[in-house]
DNA sequence: CATGAATGAGCTTTCATTCAT
DNA sequence: CATGAATGAAAGCTCATTCAT
């Protein structure tokens, strides 16, 4: 009689999760009740609780999954043959179909994140795992005498995930923002950054 | 006979702002209540309402607050004998009574401003001051030799904002961080980022 | 699983608008507040939300629903054998179980009405209802030579409406009143005012 | 040192009533608050209740105000010409200045006197007032053969000031009422009704 | 698994009234 | 006589959450 399909269920977590995104994005944490979440995902109130067990389960539910899926993409940039460019597109674009949105979720999670520690764990787990990834590929460009040896990888690191932070930000401070100029130059910020002193400045990553 | 003194009609609005900046910074704008706020400033929530119309107008008078007091320190750093130094100060340091709490505040706003239009035209109005503030110590730089000529001013500054946020950030990212070398690879990350290509590395800005 | 019973939907609501109807006779609709009517009602305040959409909407409702009784009732008695005798009835006594309340609900509404543009057309329409009732009759009458043809239907019938609502107000005026005497003097008074020129005063309708 | 000067009084107790007098015929008693009033008259709450101990104390005032103005001009009417046209012009007429808004404060008097015992006493004496002003016009059309002589003079005077009040409620039931037509058919009515059955229809009033 | 009725605390805001100046 | 600061209760309404079905 034990009839709960685990896939079944992991589905329907998945649809009120995209549906708390969205609702989310657009109204904030605090902003977005549990009835437009269920509006939203097309079940009733009652429903939603057996899937989560209060509003901040939602929170942290969506929270992992966004940073999940952003360290994935994180990944795959990093593995990809430009990877310096795929980080500050990473950077100036919105998710796809969530255009804006992305951005302002993410400057409400972290802001809930300084006040909530149950959150703050969460994020900083995440940003640990990104940092990696980004230290690991600044250490294989120092190794190939791509990247300034005399950087400190963990550091520099947690430095570009700030510069790519804040690229979120611009938008929200000047809308009316020249997004071309913004991304060459955010590119030269980076490579000057990066770029061992005694070579001529220039991309640093290989395109073999 | 003359009554409503403006001074202390100015003051009880202080009083409020501040307390209702603490509530923000430990709640959030949306987890603030107005009673918390009261009871903070020791008023009665009735009172509240002869100093502002509405719990939006609070914090759009504590945004402008914030951030007036942002652009005058930006302002001063500005003009001091190194500039870059105190830039990077400002993003590390939490001003001095609010800790902590004072990056959460703008967090919160920022992401506010992402959905409220008036707050956000505060917002970018601020922005501006600053940015041209910024550009404008970026043009004497490049007038006297000492910055990239080949820097557009403007989107610079655009950027070395968006460095500050995301420096910001940086600690609600990963607490642990070793301030010492953060503060040093970001000033390195600016020094590469404005010096002259053909500068040897070193100190930019002021040497009188 | 067809959820939803839309039967005892309807008779909550039906059991709001009577607490409600009996909160708004003793208070009035500004006096009677939205918890005094789920003490009435014997349901929390959060819980009224779900069947109505704020106190507006109820006296919305409440309005409707008295003015349909009326109206209904207002049609039987023009179909009756003594339909002058009726009319005079309904003026002058208040709604059985309502007693007094009734005059007092319609004279809020009135009042109301006449600043409530959205309260005002629901009784404006209501009106237009029974004067149109009440012009029918007055045609039949006049075609049967028993009521002055030279009256203008319409504009009898909206006066006739004015003489009820009048004798309605009688009651607040003069508690006192003696009710036989007025209730004859007004059958007179609208029988002078039907009865063509050129017959002997005398019943007026139907004397099959 | 006793300076309470009484005229200087009463003249401030009159620009605080005709104030509060505009403000309760646009947002009715409850609706109207105490600092409209004030910001209407032009002074501030607390000097308010140096001349009224509360707000029900004005809507008294404000109530014998109004109905001592009306029974005034009703004396005055009733002694004219042509007492019939002024009565029926009194009905449909709003007062000069005040339009629409003085019948919607009757009815807001009306229905707050059907709830209020000490505002009923108030409408209930000066609705006597007037009842006799009227009686004693009606005895003396009696004594003169211009009236029926069958008719009550006191019921019949109650139930011509019912007919004035329900025809300032036909323009809240129906605003695009006609009025010239509506006059007419009003004055049919009182005619009719108070001419002697053997007198042909005509002017009840002497012109001499 | 799914519904929506139901709760009750809490929200922002308003308001009549009082009081120190 | 006059001000407006100050109060605190109460208003209308929202919301996360629970529960019977």
């Amino acid at each position: 009689m034990r009839t709960v399909d685990p896939v079944k269920h992991g589905e329907k977590r998945r649809v009120i999760l995209d549906a708390a995104e969205r609702c989310f994005a657009r109204d904030g944490f605090r902003g977005a009740s549990i009835s437009s979440i269920c509006a939203e995902a097309g079940i009733s109130p009652g429903h939603l609780y057996h899937y989560f067990e209060s509003k901040e389960a939602i929170l942290g539910a969506i929270t992992r999954m966004v940073l999940e899926q952003a360290t994935e993409q994180f990944g795959r940039t990093m593995e990809s043959s430009d990877a310096l460019a795929g980080l500050i597109a990473d950077a100036q674009q919105a998710k796809a179909r969530k255009q804006h949105g992305g951005h302002v979720l993410v400057l409400d999670m972290l802001a809930e994140a300084a006040r909530n520690p149950a959150l703050a764990e969460v994020l900083q787990e995440h940003s640990r795992g990104m940092r990696q990834l980004l230290a690991g590929f600044l250490r294989r460009g120092q190794a190939r005498g791509r990247i300034d040896p005399s950087l400190d990888a963990e550091t520099a690191a947690s430095i570009l995930i700030g510069v790519i932070d804040g690229s979120k930000i611009m938008a929200v401070r000047d809308p009316s923002l020249n997004r071309m100029k913004t991304i060459k130059l955010l590119h030269t910020l980076i490579v000057r950054f990066l770029t061992p002193p005694d070579l001529p400045e220039g991309p640093i990553v290989d395109t073999s």
